[in-house]
Parts: C-alpha cells; structure tokens; sequence
DNA sequence: CAGCTCATGTGAAAGCTTTTAACATGAGGG
DNA sequence: CCCTCATGTTAAAAGCTTTCACATGAGCTG
C-alpha cells in the first residue's frame, strides 16, 4: 500500500499505472466491466481517487489499457498454442482453438475488457492494434489449413479465420466462463473441437 | 410528460412501468446497457428518480425486464423465419440465420440486454425462460436438418443447434452492428450463411 | 355519493462515483 | 544545493442509486 522499503509511508506510490491496471483485472474479473470503479481501483492502490488521472484519461482509458493488455496476452497465448503449425496444422488448429477458450476462462476479466467493453471509439487505436495482431494468428493458422487443399477447391484463408474465430467467440461468449446462464452436457472443449472438426470436413479436410 | 388527456398535469402517470421499458430501450440504444441510467429513464418518462423504485427493485431489474422482452421478441422473429421448416429444413436454416443477424442489427438494444448485460444470478429466473423458449427454435431447427440424414450417420441435433447458435452469436457479437470495430471483405448475413454450408456440408448435407 | 385504502407518485437525504482545480511533495537533473 | 515538474493530495461540483417519510387520487365499499 505504498510504503517505502523501510516502513515509511511514501507520498509517491513508484508504480501507480501498473497497481491501477492490476487493481482493475481483478476488479472486473469480480464484478465484470460494468461494476469496475475507477475511484476503488484507487483504493485498492492506496491513493487517492484523483491520483488515477495523472495516469489515464479517465475510466475509459484504463479500461482501454487493460483490453490492449489482455490482446496482447492473448496473442502471446494463441502463438504459443498454434507454435508454427506443428506438427501439422490441424492438430496445432485443435491446440489454438483451446487456447482460445482456455484465456477466456482463465482470464476473463482480460476477456470482457477485450470484447464486452464497449469502448469508445476515441482510444479504439491501440486496442485496435493490439487485437489485430492476436487475429493474425488465427489468419496465419486459416493460410496453413487451407493450403492443405488443392487450389481448385480452396476456400479465402480469411473467411475461414472469420469462421472460427466467430465460432470460438461465440462459443466463449455464451458457455465459456464457470458463471454462464446455460448448462451444457459437453465441455465447451469439446463442443469448438467438434464444431471445428465438422467445418474442416466440409472444407473437404479430414484428420488423418 | 404524463400529462392527462385534459391538459392538466397528472400525478399518476398511468403506465409508468411500460414507459420505463421504453426509454431503458431507447437508452441502452444509444449508449449501451452500461451507459443505461435510471434515473435518465425517469426524467424521459417525465417522473421523479426515486418513482421507478415503485415499479422495478432496482436498475437490474429493468435491465432484465428489457432482456425477457427482447428473447421474447426474438423468439417470435426466429419463429417467423423458420416457418416450420417451409419449404425445406435448409432452406429455412439460411432464413433463421438471417432473422438472427437481422435482429442483432435492429435491435442492438434488446441484443445488449439479453447477452451484455451480465445480470446477477437472483432474476435470471424470468430471463433464462424467454431465453430457452429462443433456444428451442433454433433446437427444433437443428431435429429437422438432422432428420435429413441417414441415423447411422446422424449428429446430436442438440449439438448442431450450439454450433449455429454459436457461430451466429460470435458473428453478430464481432460484426453484427454497424459500430462494431472491425470491418469485413462480406456481410456477416453472407459470412454465417457460407459458414453454415460448410459445417452442412460437413454433416453430409447438401443443398440440392 | 362520502369516505377509506393503497398503489403510485414526490421530495429530501445519505452515500456512492467521476472529474476538475488548486495546492503539496520530493526525486532527480543542472 | 536548489529548482522543476511528475505525481501525489484535498476540496468541491455534479450526477446516480437507493431509501424513507409523506402526498395524491383512483377505485372500491357502504
């Protein structure tokens, strides 16, 4: 609660922006994007509710960083599921869509300022970016699947990364944390798997 | 402004709750269910803040209200575009498809309250009805395609109606309304169709 | 029709939040 | 050493939520 090394309370906290955006995961992971407060992230910080805004705009803003946080650990976590496409592209496309619902779950204070914020348009420009790059990695996986199809009967790489992502999204959206409205009698796991596995099908793939 | 019918100013409103429905639409409308305020409604339907207390626990309570209203709604367009199944199951999928984004993008406000909401558990009782009752015709939907196939190679319908719930919600959720962040090279109508056919096609159905 | 009752409205108030403005502190550079 | 400016603080305005006591009048009842 910014206290200096040797016990004394320090005017200066020394990493506010950092303990606000933490304060904020957690918050939101607790009561959701809506309930976030931006005068108890200050709390939880020990400042005071104006010291937030020598670092961020305002609420929106904070919200905003958190969201370009969690894109970016998204990213982190697909590239590393995905891993170049081995051993072969479907099995890596399998490891990417569980990857995918697992920062969902793990991370869904991440996930909701990602895409249950709402963010205004203003700040949209790094989250923006930030998730741009995390689709990358599902259109880089689409180019891989697809090229295991003959040219003649090739789908567009970027219909089939939208296919899945909406699929998996989706998927997140509705069953996806431990708290959603509607019980299923598979894992959510499961049900992307089979779902993928359908749609590769009618691609004209199928799993050695 | 709850005036009656002579010209004098009335203290009893006389439809206040349905009037709060209304503005709560109208609102989350334009600046989403987060930005949704009370006492805004109360003012637009010309009462007090505290008057709306009369009518709904709290905030929360009129969101849910919105939402049951709006699975409502959306159940009957589902309805009418599925048709019993008229003229054929696939050719009613793609309509109860296009039904689905269609009210994703008129009515973004009845949307939001149903899915973004993020109500508390305690009212979901009224909510989670309405939203089975939805549920059930993209479930009917999904026995009448896979009765098409042969039962030796026949998919759990319940499984099929997730998928395309699944695949429509993460398509009107990512791209469905006109302010939404990411621009597409198609229409989400032309996106869930053609994801639609593949997964058929996957199933081993084909359009003839 | 008089009168009662109770659903539905009002006003005031407490306690929260956001945001701005003026002021305070102290870490680090010249 | 001291000056500056980033980073805190306090104070205050404005708005929202929710509750409480009180007001009103619509409709039943005799």
């Amino acid at each position: 609660m910014s206290w200096s090394k040797d016990g004394r309370r320090s005017y200066h906290h020394g990493n506010l922006r950092e303990a606000l955006v933490a304060a904020a995961v957690r918050l939101i992971g607790e009561k959701g994007p809506g309930g976030f407060t931006f005068a108890e992230a200050a709390r939880a910080a020990g400042v005071s509710p104006a010291a937030p805004y020598r670092h961020f705009r305002d609420r929106d803003a904070l919200l905003a960083d958190v969201a370009a946080q969690g894109f970016d650990r998204f990213t982190a976590a697909l590239e590393a599921a995905w891993n170049d496409g081995a051993p072969d592209p479907l099995a890596a496309l399998e490891r990417l869509g569980r990857a995918y619902l697992d920062f969902a779950r793990r991370e869904p204070a991440y996930y909701a300022a990602m895409f249950e914020a709402n963010l205004p348009a203003d700040l949209h420009q790094e989250v923006t970016r930030a998730g741009d790059a995390a689709f990358a990695v599902l259109r880089r996986a689409a180019d891989a699947v697809c090229d295991r199809l003959p040219t003649d009967r090739r789908p567009p790489a970027l219909m089939v990364a939208l296919h899945v992502w909406s699929l998996a999204h989706g998927i997140a959206a509705l069953f996806g944390r431990d708290g959603t409205r509607r019980k299923l009698p598979m894992t959510p796991e499961e049900l992307l798997e089979a779902g993928v596995l359908v749609y590769l099908e009618g691609l004209g793939l199928r799993p050695e």
